[in-house]
DNA sequence: AAGACGAAAGTGGTTGA
DNA sequence: TCAACAACTTTCGTCTT
């Protein structure tokens, strides 16, 4: 699977200035304003499947991860070799009944480790994520492995946890919605889950900005280039005004694409921004007062109202 | 008839005693 | 551990386009 296999071309305008943002896996037209997903994901790639001979998809992600080193650091040796030669009967047998254990513990936690980044790679690919946040979810669970911090919840939440957190860290947010969705696992338990898997590793999250939602939910709702730029100015602005902190970002982002829609003339209805935001049009409804009162946008609103553009 | 607006009551999480 | 609290949601009635 090589880069030039890719679209060249905007699927909605034509255009051929399309930017690729490696870093959050998007493509975006410069043109229109569209973006476009990132086309690599792949389905169902076991990650066994590394040291077979099929030398194509092992490139595909270059070395073989480190990640899928399942016991690295973990499972105490019992015992060297020899060194059972000393004990008495008794205690020999129980050696041996604790290296089986020993062996017993590692392979689960190989099967567990398997399985849980399989899930991992099947969530991720749905959300179309970068690898690079697909390997950071796959560190952070194999470090809550190793700190048994799985046990109690099922392997499916700290997946969804580690990759809500890991999205989070490299600026490419996801809804706790969306991963509920891509997952089957309920809102709630991500968000618990979530939060102990980082506190426990001590993993720092800044809280995400909100500008970094525009892109994916302007181009849901299918909105110009210019009225993702205008938001994002708005945000500034926003921000400059202390409107930010302690809300919810999408809230502000829905609120911030709201105006800006409104201001270019392209309308969408509070309910429509809600949706792809994931919040509700008394959220919208609340930020998007705040900024016209903070930020005193009216006039260019009514202007557009009146010019009815 | 649909969208926008706002009030009131409820929910889940955070914080501070 | 509990209560106060802020943000957000749900629901519903009213106004505007």
């Amino acid at each position: 699977m090589a880069r030039r296999d890719m679209v060249r071309k905007c699927p909605e305008c034509g255009g051929i200035n399309l930017f690729w943002n490696k870093e959050k896996g998007e493509i975006v037209c410069k043109d229109c304003g569209l973006v476009i997903e990132d086309k690599m994901v792949d389905f169902g790639q076991e990650w066994r499947e590394f040291d077979s001979d099929t030398g194509q998809s092992k490139r595909r992600t270059g070395a073989p991860m480190t990640y899928t080193q399942f016991d690295q650091g973990l499972g105490t040796e019992v015992g060297g070799k020899g060194d059972f030669m000393k004990l008495g009967g008794k205690n020999r047998s129980k050696f041996f009944r604790l290296r089986k254990w020993q062996y017993r513990i590692s392979t689960a936690i190989e099967r567990n480790l398997k399985l849980a980044l399989a899930e991992l790679k099947r969530v991720g690919s749905y959300l179309k994520l970068p690898k690079s946040v697909e390997e950071e979810a796959a560190r952070i669970y194999t470090l809550a492995v190793q700190r048994g911090l799985v046990r109690g919840r099922s392997m499916e939440s700290v997946v969804a946890g580690a990759l809500y957190a890991a999205c989070r860290r490299h600026d490419v947010p996801r809804t706790l919605d969306e991963l509920s969705e891509a997952s089957g696992i309920e809102k709630k338990e991500i968000g618990r889950t979530y939060r102990f898997v980082t506190r426990e590793l001590g993993i720092t999250i800044l809280p995400s900005n909100p500008a970094d939602y525009i892109a994916r939910f302007a181009s849901a709702l299918k909105l110009s280039a210019e009225t993702q730029s205008k938001s994002i100015e708005i945000l500034e602005q926003a921000q400059k005004a202390e409107l930010t902190s302690g809300r919810g970002p999408t809230g502000i982002a829905a609120a911030a694409l709201y105006v800006a829609a409104l201001m270019h003339g392209e309308k969408r209805t509070q309910r429509e921004v809600a949706d792809v935001a994931g919040v509700t049009e008394v959220t919208i409804r609340n930020r998007y007062k705040e900024l016209l009162d903070k930020l005193k946008l009216e006039k260019e609103i009514k202007k557009k109202k009146k010019k009815k553009k």
